[in-house]
DNA sequence: CTATTTCGTCATGGCGGTTTACAAATTAGT
DNA sequence: ACTAATTTGTAAACCGCCATGACGAAATAG
């Protein structure tokens, strides 16, 4: 038995709450949460002004955050104004964890995350998963997470959900596989597969990692484009603090955008499709190279060797990164597009020629191209911390469910 | 003196409202209306039913709406099932009405459109404004809005705000023009230039047009792509009942997509944009005619009579939109891609090539297109539009500001 | 050592939706 | 036709939630 699916992006804090007083005093649970959360340590007092509300209408909500375990009182402020120091108050590191797992092409992993952001456990476990099926694949997966849900039950804390990435695309219902292409996946329930008595989120690990951009990635704002590159090219759309997931849930396939119409043959049927360019085996192939294990890391590696034809290849790849994203840019006007995931190691010989392309193509000042400081670890943060942002978007959801 | 603007596109019922029991209030007056104005002449007791409150609740909310003006008490419903018939409520039809604005290049318009969503009076000009500066043509328009003010007054309804749709981009604070390259206008404060009375929000035309198709097309779902082609192609982009703006509110740029990156230079920068081969200069030049005055027409015009150049032109342009729009399906995966504004009266002569590029382009279903009903009438619809929707979204907000 | 400032809490009150009860208006059944 | 059942709308009592105002506590400023 596995418990109900929670959702895996949110709309926020108390957006389909119904509008009760109820509803209100559970928003405002939330609001208390996200002010603690955001801004450190921080005295009921300090809290009200921040959220709009009294300091007594603050301090019943506290009582009630506390007495869930949710928050901790930290003890009195050092003084430095006039005034009775108030009593900081700090999102507690001992209550409720979120699980991330992730299952890579490479290796699979778990993650526990506390309500502060800190990993507190984790396993690992590498190997290919390329070709092998769900099931074995899920099973060592389960296996995982019990020992670190295990671990983290040792030290006091309470698992209250986990979340998986998957480098393929995921059914609406946030529970099913629809299709992995790297891992040979056709339809995989993980709410059957992975029997953990945990409420269960399922996306898309360029989901996940453009997710993890947004919540932990220093000055990311909250429209962006992140672009990353495990499943062909997948885009992530971040609009307003949200992601935009999209009639189906196939949004951001930025793979298949076509860069030169009358280019090669594209699986997809079309012509031309970035994946053709920039494209993990297109630009294995330019660059004269057998597809072997680690693509990636043979790629950065000669790169780095000084191997003029991988770098011509990187070079070409980003030019055509560029053509993409221009179209992506001019139509939703992003405040940055940020390259995360496997890019993240390739930035250095894309970037010039993408920026390159990209100004060139763009009347007034381009749109900024960053890098992504978590990279490969995107994913599996941005799945655990999505049942984190769950605890904090709908704190009563948690505590009614001991 | 004007009053102080209000939001052109509000986030829905209540979004940045107080979270304080008077926030409550005002969201569910807000739903009350909503639900009235959706689906027709309710009772009480069927609202409540519909937005989960008790009947006793929903009976002061309407109580304090029909005294404020914005519902009407039909009379008792035509009992056709067992009980007491409850009594018919609808949205006011007498009660405040939105003033809609459109600055076209051929025309300027005027309109007032009452809660339930009718047009209750309109005025129009016909002439050019390319060229002319901003004063002369507001100055007019405000003749036009005073004119349907006062016909409006004189029925016993109240305008409650201005919205006006104007062929260019607009600044983010909603009141001032900053570049219509079609009208050769460059920053115009309409806020200093339309001296009436009323709170005034000003927007892209193309955004009012997707807001008419959003709120007023058949079936038009609540995430779709919105393409006009008043100033270059602009598109928008609409996620869950939403427009996307963009960060600078640039969104929708679909004219400067890379269509062909080797293609001939834009004046933006970059090379082979799609306003190269849909644009309406381009597409004028490659049918062989000569810039008049109703372009689109013109196009239309010899495209019905069979002129075998304008029909290829036409296809051809149909395919160059073909090929941006695969991009944009890719990375936003929309329910429905509807053609607006311009090229809703081309529809016929593009779509099959349209139609044809984006399916060959796409693995499995392609996204389905469709022609918008409103066609130029949708900017000025739209602005109307968002002014009632405006009142519905936040009823008190209108009662008090009498 | 006193005045001032700020913090957290308590008692009171108002507001808003729920609950419960009831009259009114209709249909279904005999 | 008359009663029972059902549904609607409203009124009264109640409860939950936040605001208001007052107070003691704990710091700084003079």
């Amino acid at each position: 038995m596995t418990a109900p699916p929670h959702q895996a992006h949110p709309a926020g804090p108390g957006r389909a709450l119904p509008d009760t007083q109820q509803g209100m005093r559970r928003r405002n649970l939330a609001r208390v949460m996200h002010a603690v959360s955001a801004e450190g340590p921080l005295s009921r007092a300090a809290v009200a002004s921040r959220i709009g509300l009294t300091r007594a209408a603050v301090s019943t909500l506290v009582d009630e955050l506390i007495r869930s375990g949710l928050l901790e009182e930290l003890g009195p402020e050092r003084p430095g104004r006039v005034g009775r120091p108030g009593s900081a108050l700090a999102v507690s590191g001992s209550g409720p964890v979120g699980i991330g797992a992730e299952v890579g092409v490479d290796h699979l992993a778990v993650c526990a995350v506390d309500l502060r952001g800190r990993t507190r456990s984790r396993a690992v476990r590498y190997g290919t998963n390329r070709g092998r099926s769900p099931e074995p694949v899920l099973a060592e997966l389960t296996g995982l997470v019990r020992r670190v849900v295990a671990e983290a039950e040792a030290e006091g804390l309470r698992p209250v959900g986990i979340a998986v990435a998957v480098p393929g695309l995921v059914s609406r219902d946030a529970r099913t596989v629809v299709r992995a292409p790297n891992l040979g996946w056709h339809r995989a329930d993980l709410g059957a597969l992975l029997p953990v008595d945990l409420p269960l989120a399922v996306d898309n690990e360029a989901n996940f990692g453009a997710l993890a951009e947004l919540w932990l990635g220093d000055g990311t704002p909250r429209d962006f484009l992140h672009v990353s590159a495990e499943i062909g090219i997948g885009a992530a759309v971040v609009v307003d603090g949200r992601l935009l997931l999209g009639t189906r849930g196939f949004a951001g396939e930025l793979g298949h955008v076509p860069v030169h119409p009358d280019g090669p043959e594209c699986a997809c049927g079309g012509r031309g499709c970035l994946e053709q360019y920039a494209g993990e085996e297109a630009v294995l192939r330019a660059a004269g190279l057998e597809p072997g294990k680690d693509r990636v890391g043979l790629l950065a590696g000669h790169a780095a060797e000084g191997d003029e034809d991988v770098r011509r290849a990187l070079r070409d790849a980003g030019t055509a990164l560029g053509i993409a994203l221009t179209g992506a840019v001019n139509l939703l006007d992003p405040e940055a597009v940020v390259l995360g995931g496997a890019l993240a190691g390739l930035a250095p010989w894309l970037l010039p020629s993408l920026r390159a392309e990209l100004a060139r193509r763009t009347a007034g000042p381009a749109c900024p191209v960053s890098v992504s400081e978590l990279g490969p670890q995107g994913p599996l943060l941005g799945a655990a911390h999505s049942v984190v942002r769950a605890v904090l978007d709908d704190p009563a959801g948690v505590a009614e469910r001991v």
